[in-house]
DNA sequence: CTGAAAGCGCTTACAG
DNA sequence: CTGAAAGCGCTTACAG
């Protein structure tokens, strides 16, 4: 490729910056940018305002995002960690909800899985403003992040300093204990608990499994029997068995996946929920309603949850918080012929 | 808050840069660029290296990805656009291979679910150096991304110019022939395709339909009798009945949860897979072995898939493809009884 | 083998 | 109401 062909010509694919739109506006970089980013108490006549908006479309301006993050040493983005588990549509509907909710605020959230530590160089390279942690997290990393000056919010561990316990913990109790309540309302007074095999989600159900022990306690019936549940519908036929001996009239499986192995082993067994064992899930996952029998769970209203999630976040900014946003049960039960 | 109490009182959180790095080790700020870039035909004694490396680890020091983004004009961020329908855990996994391949070659993924462009503030946020968008995407929005210095890769339609005709299109239009080659080589002449209600499905939708419809084509039978199937059993049970009455034997779902309605609706109208009718679905969601019967269905393996789409992806940078990445069938058969 | 200096594109006191 | 200028923290020719 030949080079030098004329003074000044134009490299390719140079960008469009803030001082090309005043050139082309007729007015100073400075004023570009009072008038794009709404700077109160700088009155900008209304006619210079439309030269620079004019300005904008005409040249296809876009902002430096990296200029600005390092003027201003702070940026708009929110990364959102997720837990390397299996990730279900209701922890998708987290995500949507907490995105939008934020997006109004001006906040860009974007979200990574975590894969063991290997984003480490992630934060470093994104610079957000606020990390929201929804997956465990050594201490050492959060310091790491605090020193690179980021904020930290963990919603994963309900440490007391922390936002989670009023939001993610304090939704999985209620699950369990929306469980219990179904169930013993139904006449049930001895409770299975169906646990995941896969230990990833052992702090999921550790939450939820406290939340059926609670409720249990506060009905004044026994603590739930708990079983470990493989995928595996013999496997599962085995554990329906040793709870009908133990004399368990009702389970409350970890979620949805679980109800459907407990609910086939026990086909395989010859045993009939709600009759045998009632079972009740928890996700109300889009195929629940077509298991055999159509399986009775718990919705959780992610919507709710995120808002909760959201307002920690905006009140830890310098943001203000949303008002008005939605308030109320962070679930629900649903009710079908399983339980 | 008092202030000017002495002249160097530090600014609280005042940020550690490289400066401080450089005067920590009794070097310039050059060198201490050079040895953590690595920078190669700058020999740098191995003692001066050290003397960085303990240097930044004392100080605890973070480069500004800002400032690095800035003077560069790129950063190693890959934005993951996807699309705003039912994401499962096939499309969940594909995140997660995706970003484990690209993350080996330095590249960062992020993921960010659609909601209707009003992420567009992102992108500018963000200066990602690639876009892979996983969802429909109208033309301007894709020339102003261009304009703004970002590498768009549109991996949802299957453009001449684009690489998705490799990769996500062609793995969909697989799947289909899939499940009709499984179903054919069962003896069915006569199949059936159940389509979701759901419209933000339809372009993958109608991509898996081209692929039984080709495979039908290819093995000398019928082309399939679509049919929609909403998510309730009662409709379903009369879209069973409709097929049997039009010679139907077997029926391609759309994917599992179409599948679970279907295998629904028939048991309510006393029919049996894969007797009355025999039934193939998409995905193996966990609970899929757990229908009633156990669904035979159809894997994909979206880490075939993240590789073919992370090779293009580093193709189109000025980085090495990835070698030795694992190659093969994008998808199979799990035969279990329901076809 | 190492360093002084320019410059990426913004925002924001400060001075008119 | 508007503009000239400093500076955010890097990388990278360029000069020793």
């Amino acid at each position: 490729m030949q080079s030098g062909q004329g003074g000044s010509v134009a490299r390719q694919q140079r960008r469009v910056t803030a001082v090309d739109v005043a050139r082309e506006a007729g007015v100073s970089q400075t004023t570009v940018s009072y008038v794009l980013n709404d700077v109160p108490h700088q009155k900008i006549s209304a006619e210079t305002r439309e030269r620079v908006h004019a300005a904008v479309a005409k040249l296809g301006y876009t902002p430096s995002a990296a200029a600005r993050a390092l003027r201003t040493g702070q940026s708009d983005i929110v990364l959102l960690l997720l837990a390397d588990m299996p990730l279900g549509h209701t922890a998708i509907e987290l995500v949507e909800q907490l995105t939008q909710v934020l997006q109004r605020k001006g906040l860009n959230v974007v979200t990574r899985i975590e894969d063991g530590g290997a984003s480490d160089s992630l934060w470093a390279d994104l610079a957000p403003r606020t990390v929201v942690v929804l997956a465990p997290m050594r201490a050492d990393r959060r310091r790491r992040m605090e020193a690179a000056g980021i904020q930290v919010i963990n919603a994963w561990r309900c440490d007391a300093e922390d936002v989670g316990h009023d939001t993610l913990a304090h939704s999985q109790h209620r699950v369990g204990e929306l469980q219990a309540g179904h169930l013993a309302a139904a006449g049930h007074r001895q409770l299975g608990y169906a646990a995941p095999a896969d230990r990833r989600l052992s702090d999921f159900y550790e939450l939820r499994l406290q939340g059926v022990r609670d409720a249990c306690g506060e009905l004044g019936i026994a603590p739930p029997v708990v079983r470990e549940i493989e995928a595996d519908k013999d496997l599962a036929a085995v554990a329906a068995q040793e709870w009908r001996a133990a004399g368990v009239t009702a389970v409350c499986a970890f979620n949805d996946e679980v109800a459907f192995a407990l609910l086939a082993g026990m086909r395989a067994a010859g045993l009939a929920a709600p009759g045998d064992l009632a079972v009740i899930g928890v996700d109300d996952i889009p195929v629940a309603r077509f298991a055999e029998p159509p399986l009775t769970t718990v919705d959780q209203h992610m919507g709710i949850v995120a808002g909760e999630l959201a307002q920690a976040i905006l009140r830890r900014q310098d943001l203000p918080e949303a008002s008005g946003e939605p308030r109320g049960e962070s679930a629900t039960v649903v009710a079908r012929q399983s339980a």
